[in-house]
DNA sequence: AGCGAAATTGACAGCGCTGCCATTCGCAAC
DNA sequence: GTTGCGAATGGCAGCGCTGTCAATTTCGCT
């Protein structure tokens, strides 16, 4: 029933070829003639033949496979689920297609000697690469130790390389001016925004991307209209409970992130303001709880699952001799238009 | 810097043993002299040795890895992304600290080919194990598939297995029926259920389970307090409405899940009935919207993380050689009290 | 036709570990 | 002393593949 698995071997003398030839077809080396190419895969077909991975492995001193190494949502808490999976997906999607595995390393970056542990993973794995995550891809104590295992990584943030290495970025900047423009252009000119944690290289540029969408729509950046929170539910809480008691209080509120944008629903919804008509609210990151709300949420989608693909098929790329250049590929997001925006009161 | 790192052989020389015993050290093998080990361990230490994973799978023809299959979130919607991190995060736990790996295989069941294709990549990898997640675990689609492999694999299920294998699940049934008690102890005396997709097992014990409740606390049945939707918000709506426009509505709605409950809650939003003053609602699941939506949904927590350690620490046991009795182990869950539920309004 | 370079293919030695079997050691019984 | 016998240890062949390098074929040109 469960006969033995097919070998290199088995292969090689059905298609009347070396073993180093089944190798170099399966591993889609260069100088194979075409007529060859095409004996082997009938053999491998026939014989449902597929590489032992642990085989190749031990050969050729890497393991062929990716670690994703992302921030653990457990450590604080797990609306950032769909961020996580989103990527998963997109790591999957290129390993799985290209015959490589995926190993997931979550790490708690708050912890002490996860730097240390990261390593030891990694050295005891030797993945073929590593994609690093945001937030953790801004974060010294984990990139150094990736860098100290010498293994190709690349980084998934938010712009702003300094173009000596491979990295994979959005347009975080670029689409919250586009953002703001839309807001301006649905007639609202008291915008506010709420900023996150500045230590986050993402939530930091949102904010930049405001300020150039007020000024692409001749609005005036005022100070007052400017929250800061820590990304999390409360923090977003009190911000709009302080934005809204403003005597010329915001028709609009752009947070740098869904889970604050969501406080600042929950506050309107408790201070009997109505969203979107007397509110507009909309936010960043698309999460699930997006558009399970009421309203539903207005907000930037980032591109992860894109991201995570372009980044492990880099490395994959890369293991296979075909390093990409160094720089900065950007994915793209998208604006969201849902139901909690909608045109500035009438009066003001 | 990035030296070499130790193999078998270093530890073999320096302990002045061959490597066999060092082998016999590292896999716990009876027959050796508590010396040696003690020598042999004292070398592993020094060396900071760790044995090459792909070695040693390629010797002795199993990876030492567990498989995570669960159904692809992306398929439906985002909002099992929470269920999906927690069980990875138990599993993730109990492989590490067992020098074990974890492989995720998301698989989306309703496309076909997904048996074939699962069992290819299980009979790749040769893992360890397999540790199917719900509602996969009961679809016979893929517990064939697995079966077929004759890799060992624990079903994350719900109850109500024949006992002839191990198996983990969730006590679905009782706390469901607490839940019921605890909205019958609020005063609620129409308490309405909004049943699931019938096909899924652990739904169908949470409205078991509320029937249980109700004659527990000496409540009658009632046939138009039972909706029956298919666990997406948009049904939660549908049912929220028909349960809502009853002559003698409910005043607690009891939902199997929380997308549904969700649903409920934007329904009450939407016709100005108050929540939980007027209206008490609880779901089942407890995910990260669970806590964010306005007013927050008191729901149950299932123990996915602790399900998943479990069968994945049984698995690895099994492994070892030392397989876990047949039969259910139940890990139970806990009901989370927020603001979604409250006493029964005063008049009727 | 003839020659060198490039393209194509093959031979073979490991990669680091475990399984199997042989060997040696320690020690009780004669 | 020997013998006997389990306990402790070692030797070594592979597991299935890739890297290196050598051998062979093909092809472009003169």
């Amino acid at each position: 029933m469960t006969k033995h698995r097919a070998t290199i071997e088995d292969v090689a003398s059905l298609a009347g070829v070396s073993i180093k030839t089944v190798s170099r077809v399966v591993n889609r080396e260069a100088n194979v003639s075409a007529a060859t190419t095409e004996k082997v895969e009938k053999a491998i077909t026939t014989l449902e033949y597929r590489p032992n991975p642990s085989a190749r492995n031990l050969a050729s001193h890497h393991a062929h496979l990716i670690v994703l190494v992302y921030d653990d949502p457990s450590a604080y808490d797990a609306s950032s689920a769909g961020y996580i999976i989103n990527m998963q997906e997109g790591a999957l999607r290129a390993c799985r297609s290209e015959g490589f595995e995926l190993l997931i390393h979550p790490c708690n970056h708050r912890e002490k000697g996860v730097g240390a542990e990261l390593q030891e993973q990694i050295r005891q794995v030797r993945p073929s690469g590593i994609v690093v995550a945001a937030p953790l891809s801004n974060m010294p104590v984990i990139v150094d130790a990736v860098k100290a295992t010498n293994t190709p990584y690349v980084r998934l943030s938010t712009g702003t390389g300094n173009g000596d290495e491979y990295e994979v970025a959005t347009n975080d900047r670029e689409i919250s001016a586009e953002m703001t423009r839309y807001l301006a252009s649905l007639g609202h000119t008291r915008i506010a925004f709420i900023k996150g944690d500045p230590t986050a290289r993402a939530v930091g540029n949102r904010y930049v991307g405001y300020e150039d969408g007020l000024e692409q729509s001749g609005l005036p950046l005022a100070k007052e209209l400017v929250a800061e929170g820590d990304l999390s539910i409360g923090s977003g809480e009190k911000c709009a409970e302080q934005l809204l008691q403003l005597e010329n209080p915001p028709t609009a509120i752009f947070s740098a992130n869904d889970d604050m944008a969501a406080g600042v629903i929950r506050v309107a919804n408790r201070m009997g303001i109505s969203i979107p008509r007397e509110l507009s609210v909309a936010g960043c990151d698309d999460i699930a709880l997006a558009q399970m709300i009421f309203p539903a949420l207005t907000t930037i989608r980032q591109p992860l699952s894109a991201m995570a693909y372009a980044a492990s098929k880099a490395l994959i790329d890369g293991a296979r001799g075909h390093p990409h250049e160094p720089g900065l590929e950007i994915v793209p997001g998208a604006i969201k238009k849902r139901e909690s925006t909608a045109a500035a009161p009438k009066n003001a």
